[in-house]
RNA sequence: GGUGGCAUAGCUCAGCUGGAUAGAGCACCUGCCUUCUAAGCAGGCGGUCCUAGGUUCGAAUCCUAGUGCCAUCACCA
């Protein structure tokens, strides 16, 4: 039982003898380093139900409490506050059951199950910063629905279709001399999206000079051969033209390889693959349905809208007048082919960009209006845009963040800063590599996850991203030096895996006990919120804790056979939280650095 | 213009359902490596919590209005 309810039931029992007045609850806070106690309980809130002033009734509780429990040895009053002093036994106890459990804070999985859609990227180029934001918080979020007990499919829907990936097409087989990966030695993606940029070279060229010679330039925008001709082409995709779905496809899996690559390297995985180019065409039939049901209305040129402005939004296209699908019209089918892909989800995450706020309240409206019920259960991972001190990348003016150059930069960093401290000696190169990755991507991830969600990231290119203080790689640091205790733990053949006999605790292991304490909540806490940094930011804590604890006391160096033994524990379980909580983060932890 | 989000130390960020003197890191300054890894620890400096009202015993937190930044409101994605 956590000791916050045996103290609510003490507490309300307590005023309950004292006052005969019954409390609705008891609120509770941990006690702030600057007083001695515990745990605190804010006596104002009691005013309401009791007569009295808040020291009177703080300390007559607190005498209850000290009377009747064996836990509470001590207590003081300050203000509202009644601080209680807990037995040094009652944490040694917790210690002993947190130690045994091996899943500390993972609840098993259950049959609720959920969906995770994150990455979702066009084809047309490659993965850039704001695609990492995407990758890691959908990865983590998903990582800790599971550990908080839901069953999780990752899933990710491939925008491969659309005039977007025409463009690279069409470059590629005006300028591109037949080029490969292969021959070129570039990622496909990478050879892809500079087609990309190559068609809208071109199209500013015939765009210039049309109005050069006189067309005005709207007209000029419109109606540049290169683009006509891209449009053309998508014309002829669509209608099955067996060349360019060909060519497609060809370029497409150049992509899709590159892409495999950069997720690979991120360290992030998917259960399952939709593709638009197979789903594109679902949601039309829907509409088809919907418009007899009175929930869309075609208007006279053809075109089918849904009129929200009764719920405070405005009217909605779900379907061109030509009768082709627009955004929304793919959305809702895919998440009805969702649905039915997985019989037992109660509820879907999609992790897209605050950009498309309004998009994703429209979509889950229309799904509502629709009659399916479980539209209820759909949520919008909203982000915040990553910008860089320019302001917004631009992937057409060379402005991005490459997501491989990036990872690429940040191993390089690592290494320079660990050849700097030079602690590697013997270790082979490859093991050499291995752990600058992890470090640099260490850096990385924590240093975009420890962010809230819903908030904005500036990044700053020229700024490296610090390895110092509230950072992954100082994390992982940390998890490096308590495996040394262990090993060194090991060698000298301490009996640490013993049954704790101590009966006091430093101040520093009472803390740190408590810290420990609190990652099942913290999970919990971070799956509700559906937030990464929940999990960062206490796992930063618990190592200023214990790093704390590590300069202030000798742990193998203790004389105190029962003292070591406990530290040594300790040391273990910290280790095994750090390393529990960066997996929820995506982020591996060293044996040493 | 309508709607939504954000605003906390020079910079980057915490601050749980309202609670004590608003906390970390970076930067700057001062100490600490013959003893478990100094990517560390201990301390110092640094705040009109955007502004003005309101609710409350109590507001960075909740409400209203305003200011600033961002996004969105297209037969774009």
């Amino acid at each position: 039982m956590k000791i916050q309810d045996v103290l609510e039931k003490k507490v309300t029992e307590g005023i309950h003898t004292l006052y005969s007045v019954t409390l609705p609850n008891v609120e509770f806070q941990p006690t702030r380093k600057d007083f001695e106690g515990d745990i605190t309980v804010v006596v104002f809130p009691m005013l309401r139900h009791v007569k009295g002033t808040p020291v009177q009734i703080g300390e007559q509780v607190g005498a209850y409490l000290e009377k009747e429990l064996d836990i509470v040895i001590g207590f003081n009053v300050v203000k509202g506050f009644l601080n209680i002093i807990i037995s040094d036994a009652f944490y040694i106890d917790l210690f002993r059951d947190i130690r045994e459990n091996k899943t500390f804070g993972i609840v098993p999985q259950s049959d609720d199950a959920i969906l995770v859609e994150y990455s979702s990227p066009n084809t047309n180029k490659p993965l850039h910063l704001g695609h990492i934001r995407n990758n890691l918080l959908g990865y983590s979020v998903a990582e800790i629905l599971k550990a908080s007990g839901k069953k999780v499919y990752k899933t990710q829907i491939i925008n491969d279709r659309g005039i977007h990936i025409c463009k690279s097409m069409l470059a590629w087989q005006r300028f591109g001399n037949g080029e490969t990966p292969k021959s070129t030695g570039l990622k496909g993606d990478k050879l892809v999206g500079n087609y990309y940029v190559a068609f809208d070279k071109a199209y500013k060229v015939e765009v210039a000079a049309m109005i050069d010679v006189g067309t005005d330039k709207k007209v000029a925008e419109k109606e540049a051969p290169i683009l006509l001709e891209a449009q053309q082409m998508l014309l002829k995709w669509e209608a099955g033209d067996e060349a360019v779905v060909a060519l497609w496809k060809k370029m497409n899996g150049w992509v899709y390889e590159g892409f495999e690559t950069t997720y690979k390297n991120l360290g992030v995985d998917f259960d399952s693959y939709l593709y638009e180019s197979d789903t594109y065409l679902l949601g039309k039939d829907v509409v088809a349905d919907g418009i007899k049901n009175g929930v869309f209305h075609k208007k006279e040129d053809g075109s089918v809208w849904i009129d929200l402005t009764a719920e405070g939004l405005d009217e909605k296209i779900v379907l061109r007048s030509d009768g082709t699908a627009v955004y929304m019209t793919q959305d809702i089918g895919t998440a009805i082919q969702r649905v039915k892909d997985h019989e037992d989800i109660n509820g879907m995450v999609y992790t897209v960009g605050n950009e498309q706020d309004y998009h994703f309240k429209v979509l889950f409206l229309i799904l509502k209006k629709l009659g399916f019920t479980w539209a209820d259960k759909l949520y919008h991972l909203s982000y915040g845009m990553v910008d860089l001190p320019s302001g917004k990348m631009k992937s057409r003016e060379g402005t991005v963040v490459d997501a491989d150059d990036l990872m690429e930069d940040m191993t390089k960093t690592a290494r320079a800063i660990s050849e700097e401290l030079g602690k590697l000696e013997n270790y082979s190169d490859i093991e050499k590599q291995s752990l600058y990755k992890m470090i640099g991507l260490g850096a990385l991830k924590y240093y975009i996850l420890k962010v809230d969600p819903k908030k904005r990231i500036l990044f700053n290119p020229e700024e490296s991203v610090d390895f110092q203080g509230n950072t992954g790689p100082f994390i992982q640091y940390t998890y490096a030096r308590i495996q040394s205790i262990l090993r060194k733990a090991k060698d000298t053949k301490i009996e640490w895996q013993n049954e704790l006999k101590i009966t006091g605790l430093h101040p520093k292991e009472k803390e740190l006990i408590k810290q420990l304490q609190v990652f099942p909540d913290t999970i919990q806490l971070a799956a509700e919120n559906y937030s990464p940094a929940v999990i960062a930011n206490y796992t930063y804590d618990l190592v200023r804790e214990f790093n704390s604890l590590y300069q202030q006391v000798s742990i193998l160096g203790e004389t105190d056979e029962e003292k070591k033994v406990l530290r040594v524990q300790l040391s273990q379980k910290v280790g095994e939280v750090i390393q529990s909580a960066f997996g929820l983060l995506g982020v591996a932890v060293p044996e040493r650095m």
